[in-house]
DNA sequence: CGGTTGCACTTTTTT
DNA sequence: AGTGCAACCG
């Protein structure tokens, strides 16, 4: 079997580059998956490396999942655990990392993980203990405050050194009680997952060593988007053999908001002397109109490097623009569009694609879809795992695992309800803490506190009895399905969802669904991993439904058709965006860039003139990224553009100044005009935007 | 203690 | 528009 078969020049030397650091530049559909596996079957088969002594770590578990496939189908082996390389995330890596070592730097190994309802929830009893309002620190705020502070490798005492603002110094304050608050119930949020990782290889050179030992060779994708923490981690990982081989494009890096640091890229020649560097530029996904419209936005930004991205296929269809007047309509239009092709058997559902800046864009789709009768598949959003009924069963798993777990505990204690209320819980948890004892013990000897009521007493015990006997369960090492199933049972939770409700059935299903993915885990440890490191993005692609989802969930895969909606100013960019300069705004292009080439044969970009937000109408203009594009586009005439141009006319009878009567808020002056929409300020002190085709206003 | 009702707030993007 | 939270009442 030959390895290097069908690769071009580029690529071949980056497979068979395997001693010193490596940086591959690899560009928009360059085949920079296939590079980074061949590289690795090359290792495994010609390089006599043994599959454990390789790290290879993707952006997200999919794409680790993809690599493992790929590999097996290339060197011709299983796909097992024992024959294949490290591979996944930075989060999962370390996990696993922690597990085993974390003891060194007094992590407990049954450490639960802590998604970001929980954090904010812990962040919320922090505040209260503190007496801080939730009225002026906003708890989500607050999370994203110490999540940067975090991946900057900032602790609380070093926070509260340069905390100037008012703000800042109630952050400092919640991140020291949080961070107490978390360690006494034995858990490590997203972010620590990755810095006590950095900690134990400060601290521990015996783990550090053995792992630099392990790690002959270590290769990273997506490396434009690795931020502080995480290249900390590959800093310390390297030994002196220097076989790193890191992958990426700055043009895709859109990960900023979340710490993440193009600059690592730029400067890896620098952190990695003798480099080499290798560039793949060839495109081999899109077509040249796409890909020509693509440049010419990208080719605006001002911070990044150059590259020449080429292709071999023909021009192709010109990508469209379409003007429309509402999301309703531009969700018709997709749908139309796409059921012209598919009925006729031109194309399979699942060939489409719709990419959105937000999440709450899909509904207008996903209506206009159930319409249509289309079948479709929301990547992302609310997550299976985020269902309420599937949080609450992963709650007392999370607390049989980690009996100090103090969040999931107050989750599922009065779920399904025993008559424990606020008041109960806190005597109890007093009492706990105090006693010594993990909440389980706690729990079943419950009936030493003179504090709770005979009723409370009892219902208490009684759940500390079922989690027993749960306890006894995992220890005897049952598999996590057969717990789950016990536990709906003997709690009563099944009970508890069947209200009579239309929605118990849903609920009931979904357990199942819970049930039977747990089937395929050894243990509730590696259960439960799976589900706190799973993201929305990691769901399976369906070939016979139409794709919906973020931009940011579309990086690195690829549709025959896309459509991207919203492109307009304000929400894409983002008004948020647009509002903190040009940094942000530069990310945004990356974003449109992402998005763009993310089609092979036809790509569409529908703009509306107005939109529903917050339940409220609002109107923009074209998104000034469809402007960068110039004539690399085809705009193509919308009927209903035409019929609403009307109503643009007659907005203009208007002014600003002019003074007007609405039969709802009386008698105003208007003091802004945008599009349809006029702002007036009510004699009454209030400032209103009302569309004029509406709100029937009188001219005085 | 628990359920209901009404109000306020949300919206970038995610491991 | 939908959801989460606080206050109120039974």
């Amino acid at each position: 079997m030959d390895i290097l078969a069908g690769l071009n020049d580029a690529q071949k030397s980056a497979v068979e580059t395997t001693r010193g650091p490596l940086l591959i530049l690899a560009g928009a559909g360059s085949g920079k998956t296939k590079t980074l596996t061949h590289r690795i079957a090359h290792l495994l088969a010609n390089e006599s490396v043994w599959p454990n002594e390789i790290l290879a770590v993707t952006f997200t578990n999919k794409a680790a999942r993809e690599m493992r496939e790929r590999l097996a189908q290339l060197t011709g082996q299983a796909n097992t655990r024992g024959f294949m390389p490290w591979m996944g995330t930075f989060h999962g890596i370390c996990v696993r990392l922690l597990r085993q070592d974390g003891d060194k730097i007094g992590i407990q190994a049954n450490f639960v993980i802590y998604d970001e309802d929980d954090r904010q929830g812990l962040i919320k009893q922090a505040m209260k203990e503190l007496s801080i309002s939730s009225d002026q620190v906003k708890p989500r705020a607050v999370s994203s405050a110490i999540s940067s502070a975090k991946n900057e490798l900032i602790d609380p005492a070093e926070y509260a050194v340069t905390a100037n603002y008012p703000f800042q110094q109630s952050v400092a304050k919640i991140y020291a009680k949080y961070e107490m608050m978390r360690k006494a119930a034995g858990a490590l949020d997203f972010d620590d997952l990755l810095i006590e990782t950095v900690r134990l290889f400060r601290e521990s050179v015996e783990a550090r060593n053995k792992y630099r030992t392990q790690f002959k060779h270590i290769l990273i994708d997506e490396y434009q988007d690795t931020n502080a923490a995480q290249y900390n981690i590959v800093k310390m990982l390297v030994n002196d053999d220097h076989n790193i081989c890191v992958v990426g494009d700055d043009w895709q890096s859109i990960y900023s908001w979340r710490g993440a640091d193009f600059k690592n890229i730029l400067n890896f020649e620098r952190d990695f002397p003798g480099a080499k560097v290798v560039k793949l530029e060839q495109n081999y996904r899109s077509t040249a109109a796409i890909l020509e419209a693509a440049h010419s936005v990208i080719s605006k930004n001002v911070e990044r490097t150059e590259k020449k991205l080429w292709t071999d296929a023909e021009a192709g269809a010109p990508v469209q623009v379409q003007g429309v007047y509402d999301e309703a309509e531009e969700a018709f239009a997709i749908a139309s569009r796409i059921n012209a092709q598919a009925t006729i058997g031109a194309r399979k559902y699942g060939e489409f694609a719709v990419l959105y800046r937000m999440n709450a864009q899909s509904y207008a789709l996903e209506r206009a879809f159930m319409q249509h009768r289309i079948p479709y598949q929301l990547v992302g959003g609310v997550r299976f795992y985020d269902r309420k009924e599937i949080k609450d069963v992963i709650a007392y798993l999370k607390l049989l695992f980690q009996p100090n777990d103090r969040m999931s505990f107050s989750r599922i204690v009065n779920v399904p309800t025993r008559g424990i209320g606020a008041t109960s819980l806190e005597k109890f948890l007093l009492w706990q803490s105090n006693s010594g004892m993990d909440i389980i013990s706690a729990l079943i000897n419950v009936e030493q506190t003179s504090t709770l009521q005979a009723r409370a007493k009892n219902a208490l015990a009684a759940l500390g009895e079922s989690l027993r006997s749960l306890q006894a369960r995992i220890e005897a090492e049952s598999n996590p399905s057969d717990i789950i199933e016990q536990l709906i049972e003997s709690t009563g939770y099944r009970r508890y969802i069947l209200d009579g409700t239309p929605q118990a059935e849903d609920r009931e299903a979904n357990l199942s669904v819970l049930v039977s993915d747990a089937k395929s885990f050894a243990t509730l440890a590696s259960f439960l991993e799976e589900v706190a490191l799973m993201s929305s993005v990691d769901t399976a692609s369906d070939e016979q439904k139409v794709t919906l989802m973020t931009l940011h969930a579309a990086k690195g895969l690829e549709f025959p058709v896309v459509f991207m909606v919203g492109m307009e100013d304000g929400l894409f960019p983002s008004s948020r965006a647009l509002e903190e300069g040009p940094k942000q705004l530069e990310e945004e292009r990356r974003l449109c860039y992402v998005g763009m080439t993310r089609a092979r044969e036809e790509l569409h970009l529908l703009y509306a003139q107005s939109r529903l937000q917050f339940g409220q109408r609002s109107y923009g203009s074209p998104s000034r990224f469809l402007e960068d594009m110039g004539h690399a586009v085809a705009t193509m005439p919308s009927p209903s553009m035409q019929r609403h141009d009307d109503f643009t006319d007659f907005v203009m009878e208007y002014d600003i100044g002019d003074q007007v009567r609405s039969s709802q808020f009386g008698v105003g002056e208007i003091v802004d005009i945008d599009g349809m929409a006029v702002s007036v300020q009510f004699s009454t002190g209030v400032t209103k935007k009302l569309n004029v085709e509406y709100a029937r206003l009188e001219k005085l």
